[in-house]
DNA sequence: ATTAGCACTCAACATTTTAGAGTGCTAATC
DNA sequence: GATTAGCACTCTAAAATGTTGAGTGCTAAT
């Protein structure tokens, strides 16, 4: 049953109270605003109400209350769409970003340092996800007697590279005629699609380098599924700073939590599926995570989602904010 | 005037109990341990001359003593020579470099985790620095109209690359001759090394692109030089686990110093002068690293430094294991 | 339906008490 | 002369106790 719309003004303005402060909001608090204009004896039967209803919480008889995450979620799903960035900060982050910055990974480290700055809270960027991801280039370049390095080269201009190990007497010639053959045959492949199928032309041109060939194609496909583990993040310390983890021990039990990156690189990449998404408290998974919120918005070019990015932030995080800053920069970064 | 034998042994014994609770050493403490065999009241002489010579720190009156930075300086010169691995400690570190690395990105950044969980301290590795590092190979790979990645390979294996724009009309042809024509030229030629003198030479064969080679040469320095700042950072949170930084405001400003980078990279670019430093204390420059100590240790290749490597830890850190892991990982990364 | 009023609760903070670890000094002992 | 036992003294950390104020729930009046 939905709220009634006094119920409802109640509520919004105990979480815009909350938000700020992070303490209790108590009914005297409420009442005094004059946009509600009720005395605090009323807003506490309200509140009692709401308590029931499963959008409030009370951490002790004689404290005020607090959002419930029930809250939070019928708050985050109602502003879902105003969102908005004011001129100023727009500026802010178009000036952040006109630095010349060559090269994908600097892209996605300029990201997070100014998704961090702007909201105070911690960011992180999932770098491009290669999947679907064609070939240009590839380039065998000969080390030293025995060992070269492969570079593959995308079509998003992200370029991987990789130690191989190469039979005896393999000539540097011949390795530049294997990289002209792979470079036109894969040409345009995803990387997911090299098989042993679209192999087998190429090997049977180089038959005695076959097991080579096999070996290279191996190390290039798991390196650059592994390379996109990579999950830039920012501003952890921030965390700090916010009166929720000023409990050395949730503090520690977070920051270790995030500095894993296996946890934010698994949301990251289950939330490149949706264009943004809400994680409001217990609905995260991991335990350390309980008090968090994560806001997530995917990045693309065309319309094949290429990586996602989010805000890790308190659940009293300012969502209507947050939202809007990812809307923002989301649209810069798909191109 | 140097420390007879046996104040020394007393401020051993202290420095020894200190590594290990973090807790002001009282005289009881050492008189109990019976490789001293000395009543309370001389420890307790013995320790006010030590505190005297400015060895020791009282925090108030009765409490016990701790070392100051000086008798840690004292400590480590003189451990110095002593630092070995067990097996233990070794195995495990060759069992934890036994994966498959390929790249030099994911050497550093196994490097790094290994020092920070065998220590339990943070860790930090510098990339290899690429002043004094020829290059091999020099691709230029066309994306769109418009846009190239250029990619170049050094003779150690690291590959660089940066988004360049293109003058309208290079064919993709064209691209490929100046590739070639780049890569025998500067073939072993050091990044630095390249200057106008030198282009000079590449400019005339091409003329009309004069401009465009220049823009390009200048790109990939700036790249190149820029990207040696990485730092790779490991177990920054190790650092809550210890007493010395409970106190969350400290906790909060060690570790923001740590997330900005700059200072460790200044640290260990200074450090790759020296096979290893240790640097206590008040000796730090850095105000939020006053009650760190960082120790430090080169890599390099032949005998030229690539890069260094450290480990972040409270002052009563320990030392000796800590040198001696230092010490092994060097001589297994230089190569 | 709303509100004033009042008794009651409880965390947070301040204050006092207590316990224990440690010191420095002196006088006795080796 | 160096060492040590003994004791008075100091000072923190922890426990115990007191105080305050924000907040509640309920009842009776409006």
């Amino acid at each position: 049953m939905p709220l009634d719309s006094r119920k409802m003004r109640i509520l919004q303005a105990i979480i815009d109270d909350y938000i700020l402060t992070a303490a209790p909001v108590g009914s005297r608090t409420i009442s005094r605003r004059d946009e509600i204009g009720l005395s605090s004896a009323t807003i506490r039967n309200e509140m009692s109400d709401l308590e029931e209803l499963g959008y409030l919480e009370q951490p002790h008889t004689s404290a005020g209350r607090i959002p419930s995450d029930k809250a939070f979620r019928l708050y985050v799903d109602n502003i879902f769409n105003h969102a908005r960035l004011t001129d100023e900060e727009a500026n802010y982050i178009k000036k952040h970003f006109s630095k010349t910055l060559d090269g994908v990974e600097s892209v996605v480290k300029q990201t997070a340092a100014v998704l961090s700055e702007m909201t105070m809270y911690t960011s992180m960027v999932l770098s491009p996800q290669l999947h679907s991801i064609r070939l240009r280039h590839i380039q065998i370049v000969p080390l030293n007697e025995g060992t070269a390095i492969v570079v593959i080269v995308t079509d998003t201009g992200i370029t991987k590279n990789a130690l191989i190990r190469l039979p005896y007497g393999m000539s540097s010639d011949m390795l530049d005629r294997v990289s002209h053959r792979l470079t036109s045959r894969l040409y345009n492949c995803r990387v997911v699609d090299i098989d042993a199928e679209l192999m087998r032309g190429i090997s049977d041109e180089y038959r005695e380098h076959r097991q080579f060939l096999n070996s290279l194609i191996e190390t290039v496909q798991r390196n650059i599924l592994d390379g996109a583990h990579n999950v830039e993040l920012s501003g952890t310390t921030n965390m700090l700073n916010y009166p929720e983890y000023s409990d050395l021990d949730k503090a520690k039990k977070l920051l270790t939590t995030l500095e894993g990156r296996d946890v934010l690189y698994k949301m990251l990449s289950d939330a490149t599926k949706l264009e943004f998404s809400v994680t409001i408290g217990k609905e995260n998974n991991d335990p350390s995570m309980k008090e968090c919120s994560i806001v997530t918005a995917t990045y693309r070019i065309g319309n094949m989602p290429l990586g996602s990015m989010g805000i890790i932030g308190p659940t009293r995080m300012d969502y209507t904010r947050v939202l809007a800053i990812l809307r923002y920069m989301r649209r810069g970064l798909s191109e």
